[in-house]
DNA sequence: TCCATACCTGCGTATATATGCAGATTAATG
DNA sequence: CATTAATCTGCATATATACGCAGGTATGGA
């Protein structure tokens, strides 16, 4: 019988899980399908170690699962929607400063769902 | 020019504010209109001081408005599709010891936006 | 003006998270 | 079997958050 107190608890942990920046940059790289630390870590410009250490309570959330291919790790989205959610969020950021609300949040929309591009690493 | 650095830095922090069980579900308390300072805390059974401190740093990011009225001051949601958007990540909660995963869901999401019975505070 | 109510803020302590670095594991390769 | 590559884990330190409690501010009423 799960109370709303045990649902607000189980809410949180998985948005503190998400609430970091290169984990965020590291679903959004998921989001097309399975890649190894070595490849996100170079798709973010972060050390391999890093990934590593943000994959750790990733995996034990089990938002991400792995495959294991020789000694790359491969890694995808547990529930790939996610990634599709966050992108939703993106229309609630701060709104301060902003001429033109709709056009910014395309703006932003598009950068974040793009292709990574060096420049926007 | 918002780099995708930027963007995922002002995500997380969005992430962060909205990753707390008490500020959870005083976002959800305000779902359908404003409540004062003390109404929050007895329908949460917290005590005031906690709201305002959790209140404070929603009210940084303007996540929510007040609005005093004599000695009360009623919060609202600035941008009220937040609380829809926080009850679509129900369905990714951990999946783990789920039997009927979408029944699962299902009631979860009404015990989440029900009107707060005492049972489920 | 004095008091009570409704909130807010500051402070100290406890706990959690982030992150670089060193070292351990595991698997392919020579 | 030694070496290297890919990844993981442990540790120490820095920083951030949470939360109870004390004290402060503002408003309305006696």
């Amino acid at each position: 019988m799960p109370s709303r107190i045990v649902v607000s608890r189980e809410l949180a942990e998985l948005l503190k899980l998400l609430a970091h920046p290169d984990r965020l940059r590291m679903i959004e790289e998921l989001r097309h399908g399975e890649k190894d630390v070595t490849s996100i870590a170079a798709a973010l410009d972060l050390p391999s170690t890093r990934i590593s250490q943000h994959l750790a309570p990733l995996r034990a959330h089990r938002l991400v699962e792995d495959r294991r291919e020789g000694r790359n790790h491969f890694y995808r989205l547990t529930q790939p929607a996610i990634a599709a959610w966050i992108v939703e969020a993106l229309e609630f950021l701060d709104v301060r400063s902003r001429l033109d609300e709709s056009a910014h949040i395309e703006r932003v929309r598009e950068l974040w769902t793009a292709d990574t591009p060096a420049s926007s690493r």
